[in-house]
DNA sequence: GGTACGATTGTCT
DNA sequence: GACAATCGTACCT
C-alpha cells in the first residue's frame, strides 16, 4: 500500500515517534533546475515538540520553527552552524510540533546529479556517502533555506514523498540520537534515532559533546 | 544592542 | 581525536 497526497499527509498525523522507524524506505523526490533527484530514506530521528528538550520547539514557537507547528507533511529547514542546512518532516496534528528529522538516506535516481552538487565539497564521493549524514542529504536533495515549510504531499509540488507500508524495512534498529544536548543532554534517555539495518548509508553516532 | 551557541562536516595532527 | 568554519536565532542587558 502507497501512500502519496492526502492519504499521506493524514496518515502523518501520528506522532513523530510512532511515525519514524515506519519511514525508513520511504522515497524523497526533489524536482529542480538541473534535474531530478530520489533517494529512499535510511536514517530518522524523531523530535517530539514541546515534550522533547532536544527539540527545536522545546521553549515553544518561534520564528525559525513556526513550520513545526503547523500542518503535518511540511518540511522544516533550518541552517545549521551558519554552513549546512537540515530537513525535517513535520508529523503529528497542528500545534504539536512533532518531526522527524531524516538523517540519511540512499540515492536511488539522479546519483549523477547528486554527485554534482557535491562537487567541491570533501572527499567523500562515493555513492553510499551522498546523503550519509543530515547535511549531506541536503545537498544532494538540494535543499535549502527557501524549501522551509515546503510541503511534500502536494500533487505537484517541487519535493514529494512516498511511503510504502509494509515494505519499509527489513529491519528496524534503534538507539540515542546524534549530538543532542542541553537540557537532554541525556542522549540516552531518548532512544529516538532509527535506521535500517546493515545499510552503508547510515551515519556514523557520535555523541553529543 | 550585544553576545553566546548550535539536531555538522571536513581537514589536520 | 580535535578543532575551525560561520551566521541566524534566542536570550540577556
Amino acid at each position: 500500500m502507497k501512500l502519496r497526497g492526502a492519504a499521506l499527509r493524514s496518515w502523518l498525523q501520528a506522532p513523530a515517534l510512532e511515525l519514524a522507524p515506519q519511514l525508513l524506505g520511504a522515497v524523497l523526490t526533489t524536482h529542480r533546475p538541473d534535474g531530478r533527484v530520489t533517494l529512499r530514506i535510511t536514517e530518522v530521528e524523531a523530535y517530539e515538540g514541546a515534550l522533547d528538550p532536544g527539540s527545536h520547539a522545546y521553549r515553544g514557537p518561534t520564528l525559525r520553527n513556526g513550520v513545526m507547528f503547523g500542518e503535518p507533511g511540511h518540511l522544516y529547514v533550518y541552517r545549521h552552524l551558519g554552513l549546512h542546512h537540515c530537513a525535517n518532516l513535520v508529523c503529528g496534528p497542528v500545534g504539536r510540533a512533532s518531526a522527524v528529522l531524516l538523517r540519511a538516506g540512499q540515492v536511488i535516481g539522479g546519483a549523477d546529479i547528486a554527485r554534482t552538487r557535491r562537487t567541491g565539497a570533501g572527499v567523500c564521493r562515493t555513492d553510499p556517502d551522498l546523503a550519509r549524514g543530515p547535511a549531506r542529504l541536503t545537498v544532494a536533495l538540494a535543499l535549502a533555506a527557501a524549501d522551509d515549510g515546503v510541503d511534500v504531499c502536494g500533487p505537484r509540488g517541487s519535493v514529494t514523498l512516498a511511503v510504502s507500508l509494509g515494505s519499509a524495512a527489513n529491519e528496524v534498529s534503534s538507539g540515542p540520537r546524534v549530538g543532542v544536548s542541553g537540557a537532554g543532554g541525556d542522549a540516552d534517555a531518548f532512544p529516538w534515532r532509527f535506521w535500517s539495518s546493515g545499510e552503508p548509508t547510515v551515519s556514523a553516532y557520535r555523541r553529543a559533546p
